[in-house]
DNA sequence: AAAAACAAACACGCAAGCATGTTTTTCGGC
DNA sequence: GCCGAAAAACATGCTTGCGTGTTTGTTTTT
């Protein structure tokens, strides 16, 4: 029992250290907003001191804008399995929309709506968000035109169609913060595939075959 | 020159000062965002001391509650004129679009996005700001119908449609604080008066007549 | 005279940034 | 293969600025 500790490399024990903060930091983002994140509660919700956040991340906003590339970065990938994992007649738009909304409600957008403030009156915090987005956009985009081919829709309508299902799933999310009606986004929501079914998918086997 | 000030009766001067300390408090709301606002900043823009607004009103949030209220009410109101303006055959749904999406983009949907983050993580504030909602989308709701009846659609197909349309504008406005890309926002919203031309309207008088 | 409207000053809490300690790991020389 | 210095990782305490709520004081209307 020389050591309970076994000793790991300053590398290790660094990437853990920032790993925790950084799932610290989205999670505290998600539950309590960006205006309460304080790095004290970063720090005890890493189980860590706050000089060891101050050591790894030169000040608030750079915390934040670490965690939330990471969250970022996740989503495509995961969005990017989903869609490789059954291609295009096993699955229907449905299957895309009954994907993309639980993705979204379930925290990236309402993490989405605590920054965009601040992003929008803070320059310098722009600055630094608006790369990774701009990667996260491209990321959906190229994500689309991967969908256009399987449902043998031109690239630039399945882009046109699911950026708007994108901004259509946001608009409704921000208004779930002040309106609990389940029935009511369910109705547009279906509405919505609805109007996917025959404006991109669905074409049958012999259809596409052509 | 007795006196330069007309002597004002007490209701009259109250009634403007907190009518000036409303606005202020809605424009600096969309020109610095909700945690750069301060009373001390309210109470300059207005032209007033910070006493005056203190006395006027409890507390930070209580003025905020207030000022957003009558913004909602303004907004209503603004829409049902313009609804009113020119019944159906002459108002076709772009115009209609064309419409909203201004009303959204110029300030109405960036200072909700302000509020919403502070809604969501603060009950009180939430709780006084529900009713404010709830009367604005009653009011659409019921704007939405009265266009159902000049369109000849169900109004139960115009609420939704429209709902809908709501909801995509609220998400695509949401994407231009870290998108620049007006090209992008017009090709949506071009694809959306597309559906909505075909989904709701522009039946000729022939069909409407029956 | 009293009550409302407005003004100015005070007090408290908090969070970020910084600076100064302590421990752990790395690495070069022997 | 070991020892000691340097550097990285982590912890603790201080300081400063600021915004809210509150209180006390002054002017205007009733």
């Amino acid at each position: 029992m020389t050591s309970a500790a076994p000793r790991r490399s300053q590398e290790a024990r660094s990437e853990d250290t920032q790993r925790r903060l950084l799932e610290a930091t989205v999670a505290l983002l998600l539950e309590r907003g960006y205006t309460r994140l304080t790095t004290p509660d970063i720090a005890r919700r890493a189980g860590l001191s706050r000089g060891a956040l101050t050591h790894h991340f030169a000040s608030k906003e750079d915390i934040v804008v670490r965690a939330l590339g990471a969250q970022l970065e996740a989503t495509t990938s995961g969005l990017r399995r989903f869609c490789d994992s059954r291609p295009a007649p096993t699955m229907n738009t449905d299957d895309v929309v009954d994907y993309l909304w639980p993705m979204m409600e379930q925290g990236l957008f309402y993490v989405t709506l605590e920054y965009l403030p601040e992003a929008r009156n803070n320059p310098g915090f722009r600055a630094q968000l608006l790369p990774l987005v701009q990667d996260f956009h491209a990321a959906l985009d190229a994500i689309w035109t991967r969908l256009s081919e399987s449902y043998g829709v031109p690239p630039e309508q399945a882009r046109v169609t699911m950026n708007a299902t994108m901004c259509l799933i946001r608009g409704m999310i921000a208004q779930t913060v002040l309106r609990d009606d389940p029935a009511y986004f369910k109705q547009i929501l279906d509405y919505w595939k609805g109007h996917l079914r025959t404006s991109l998918g669905a074409r049958r086997p012999a259809e596409r075959a052509a």
